[in-house]
DNA sequence: AATGAATGAGAGTTCATTCAT
DNA sequence: GATGAATGAACTCTCATTCAT
């Protein structure tokens, strides 16, 4: 992905069955690809090859390299985010603590559905494309969080937008250790108790009885 | 940096002045580059033409392109990593509030002092070594709080590296943010107050009253 | 058009109605395609889609690529060689300032008429098997200037081949020129009547009064 | 060369013996591909083989194809253009005939010593960015010729700028022909004493008796 | 007949790396 | 030691052409 900023449109979508295939062969190697060669080496070439078509198919669906990575991570990135957004509308009005738990299992329960992909995509997402596409989701899901907050009967949060962007950095942060793969099999068997742990600690600090001071933490 | 692993360790140490003074101005030439052109297009010409010296200059001091970047990100995370080592030696037998506060703001310094550095180099870390580096770095971190929480007089931490990795990970998260440059100013305001929040909550739950039962959430 | 020179024949001719539409519909897209992308960019993928056609329905009619190119521009130069051969006809046994004036305004009018097909086929012209195709009109009308000089009744030419020759493409040069689109406006306001000019000037030279003696000029 | 227009400066002056050799011998093969492949099939490749260079050694000198041809185009009719220019200017105050007869010949003379390089040009010069170059090089000629008749002795040329560009593209025009590689031998020996026959016709019939009548042919 | 997805050779271009000067 | 011209493998992308539908 590279600093200037091209078309990164899909050309066109798949209609036929074939076609949907073949968009789907070039998304599952492509990842595979990320995975075992990094990013530097993910090259059109390797991906097609991967996929089992020529490198002439893949440019008849994306404009170019990047814009094909660019739709794989939006891809996923829409789907953690439509997950911890049903979480969020599902849960408001309720306490905090269940908020807390809400969102932490959403988000690690997309993380971990795809977890090779999710993986693979975080190089996607630190070259720069990746990281507008990253920063819109991560608005998507912060605003969600901000709702839920800013309608929750027991607390009255000053600032939700703050509290949800700290909150769900907060927990993103642990979580990609895990993903990064670095992790021991014991971070990954207690890291959704102790990010609700963490959540629910921050959220109840930030919390202020209802009809409280400004700004009172 | 590629995937495959070869020799990563610079050619030969800077004794001599001038030696020191060309390394320090390919470091600084090396993040120029990688923050105008991104990863892709930092090559060797570009960095040595920066830096004012020849390519060839540049391979007397390191075996290869990844090489240099790989010294770059070993010597900023050694400083973050560093800095965030004293705060934790300094703050043994202290309160967990003043733990949260040490650490929250010794990371944070360590970060915000090279602002480009920081941001420049994300790019380089999701790349496969770089990773690597970054697991090595963040073992070091965690350690050392786990080491200052096994420490803490008013508190009992079942088990202070688990705790640590979340802890610092937790910290991690939301600062990312911020030096991606999406966030708002406010952001960047209240960054601080709100991550020791988040971390006192946090140390705040796990602690049991000392002599208490193992492993009580 | 390439170097090696396989079948141009165009594949089928156009008998039925819709046949004959479809050529024609190639035909002006590849003149616009020309025009607006040039030589290079004018792709069979480009002519087809502009012409509303499938590229499969333009490999129906011509065998490949250049052999669409080269029937456009045959057709264009026989447009071309057919004017300035029927002027030429209808010009025998008169002055030489006569024809001199004929088939100057019968080659202007017929490149004038098809301005933009003109311009864009220099390009095509340019290359190897389109150069074959302009030196054989070039031919046909040489030899039919060449013809009427023969008969004309107040002069005696001694070699009307070459003259004819000379004639067409001193004419073909300022012509160029017009159509390439570099020349001001009064070039094209008075580039007839200096044609005529040059025309007459060279003919009236090279006329030796009939019966003198060879080759005195 | 395609339709945009991106820098076609050559990136660096040879300095170096080897430098210059290096340049030299990409003109040389560069003009050989064009004659016995054509221009589309004259790619860098081959030209860097058939220069006994490689590719990369071609892209020091030049950002791109198209600038490596139209550096080529650019020398070749800076040549020309020089040779015509001279003439002129030894010929000032001569009589039309003498002038006429030095034009010719100093650009047959030009355009003959580089055979070769004169005929694999002008599939060159037919796209667009040699078209802007073919044009600028004739506009330098063209005021050279103009400047010439206006201060001629004998005669009193009311437009010398539109008589000038159609005197040097009447000549231009059967020079083509000659070196199109189409014309018998014949034509090739006859072709400079037909031309100055052509321009003093010309250049006679478009003179007016000094002090004479605006625009009396 | 018509379509247009698929093909894959091949073009332009870059860049890590070497080595003669 | 320093230089930077030369290298050439590898990359991205295009496009003439085919053929299953």
């Amino acid at each position: 992905m590279n600093a200037v900023v091209p078309n990164l449109r899909p050309r066109k979508s798949p209609v036929q069955a074939r076609s949907a295939a073949t968009v789907d062969a070039m998304r599952i190697a492509a990842i595979q690809v990320l995975t075992q060669e990094g990013v530097s080496r993910c090259t059109t070439t390797r991906i097609a090859e991967r996929a089992g078509v020529s490198v002439g198919s893949l440019y008849q669906y994306y404009p170019n390299r990047d814009a094909l990575l660019a739709a794989i991570l939006e891809t996923h990135l829409d789907g953690v985010a439509g997950a911890v957004d049903r979480a969020c509308r599902a849960h408001r009005g309720r306490s905090v603590a269940d908020m807390a738990a809400a969102v932490v299992a959403a988000f690690l329960a997309a993380k971990r559905r795809n977890l090779q992909e999710s993986q693979a995509l975080y190089a996607v997402a630190a070259e720069l494309s990746g990281a507008a596409l990253v920063a819109r989701m991560r608005n998507r899901i912060v605003a969600a969080i901000a709702d839920m907050l800013a309608h929750a009967p027991e607390a009255d949060f000053d600032d939700p937008a703050m509290t949800g962007a700290i909150a769900f950095s907060a927990v993103a942060g642990p979580t990609r250790i895990l993903l990064e793969g670095y992790a021991p099999a014991e971070f990954d068997a207690r890291l959704e108790e102790q990010l609700i742990l963490l959540l629910t600690g921050y959220l109840g600090a930030r919390r202020r009885p209802a009809g409280g001071a400004k700004r009172g933490s």
